[in-house]
DNA sequence: AATTCATTCAACCGCAGTAAC
DNA sequence: GGTTACTGCGGTTGAATGAAT
């Protein structure tokens, strides 16, 4: 059936709100407080729906409301708990004191989608946007992107030319297809706190400790190789599942990645 | 200066979850 | 258990603004 727009309803107003409306909705809730909503406007005075109400309250007009542009370490938060979360605006906002979901969301779409696009990751999977390289298998789960600042103290980039000049290590959290030897426990946010950043160049890897990946989705073709190598490989945190880079690229002996893959069970 | 095109973001709509009856 | 109403969320729209031609 569906639900008569409030506004329709009750011959409300629309539209961007005044001034004085904003007063209206500022002294009500001041004196009152919140809540309430589907009485809210009439009690204070405004010719609005208690949605709208509640939407401009929360918003644009409620305190501690933080403006002005994101900073690094929210765009880094929010594609961080992007990966983790969907589009589950309103848990992302809730990590990010004085933002709005509809302000993360807006922002989501105008910038950082654009520019992940155009760094040829999925913003949606925060995959590479290859296909052929991309396609996880069907039970895998979210992954993350991942940057990390250039001096990653790693010494042995030998085996990781592909990655030179780059910055950019896309991360894959719970991939039920393979294992890594020394860390199958999962990873929290607060252990996967990364620092993201959207020059999402490509970089090396850290070294190969417990690096884990599916080689099956090694398929490195031509000029997207470095791509998918870095995209998929560079898990920087100590091995969650998957089957390692490493072995992939036949160094097993030279790391600790005992396991041979599995499959695509477990847990 | 005028027009067109692109971008931004405030606000709306519909749906889902849930509490109250 | 079914219905209704309220609230919150996510997707989408469209007016305002800026940039390009």
């Amino acid at each position: 059936m569906g639900r008569t727009p409030c506004t329709e309803k009750h011959h409300l107003s629309k539209g961007p709100w005044s001034k004085e409306e904003d007063q209206l909705l500022i002294h009500y809730i001041n004196r009152h407080g919140e809540g309430n909503w589907r009485w809210l406007p009439e009690a204070a005075g405004l010719l609005r729906c208690g949605k709208s109400c509640r939407l401009r309250w929360m918003n644009y007009l409620r305190p501690n409301l933080k403006k002005g542009n994101f900073t690094q370490e929210e765009t880094d938060l929010i594609i961080h708990h992007h990966s983790l979360l969907g589009n589950k605006w309103a848990q992302i906002a809730a990590i990010l004191p004085g933002r709005t979901d509809n302000e993360i969301k807006n922002y989501w779409n105008t910038h950082i989608k654009r520019q992940l696009y155009a760094n040829g990751i999925d913003p949606v999977t925060h995959k590479p946007l290859n296909k052929d390289m991309t396609d996880p298998p069907a039970n895998s789960q979210v992954s993350e992107v991942v940057t990390t600042s250039e001096n990653n103290n790693n010494n042995d980039n030998s085996y990781f030319n592909v990655f030179l000049n780059s910055k950019v290590q896309i991360r894959s959290y719970g991939y039920s297809t393979g294992e890594c030897s020394n860390n199958s426990s999962g990873v929290t946010i607060e252990e996967a706190q990364p620092r993201i950043n959207l020059n999402l160049s490509l970089s090396p890897p850290p070294k190969p400790q417990g690096f884990c990946m599916n080689p099956e989705w090694v398929q490195p073709q031509g000029q997207q190789k470095e791509r998918a190598l870095s995209a998929r490989n560079m898990n920087v945190d100590g091995g969650n599942r998957g089957v390692c880079l490493w072995c992939s690229l036949g160094l097993q002996s030279n790391h600790a990645c005992s396991r041979k893959d599995k499959g695509s069970s477990d847990d």
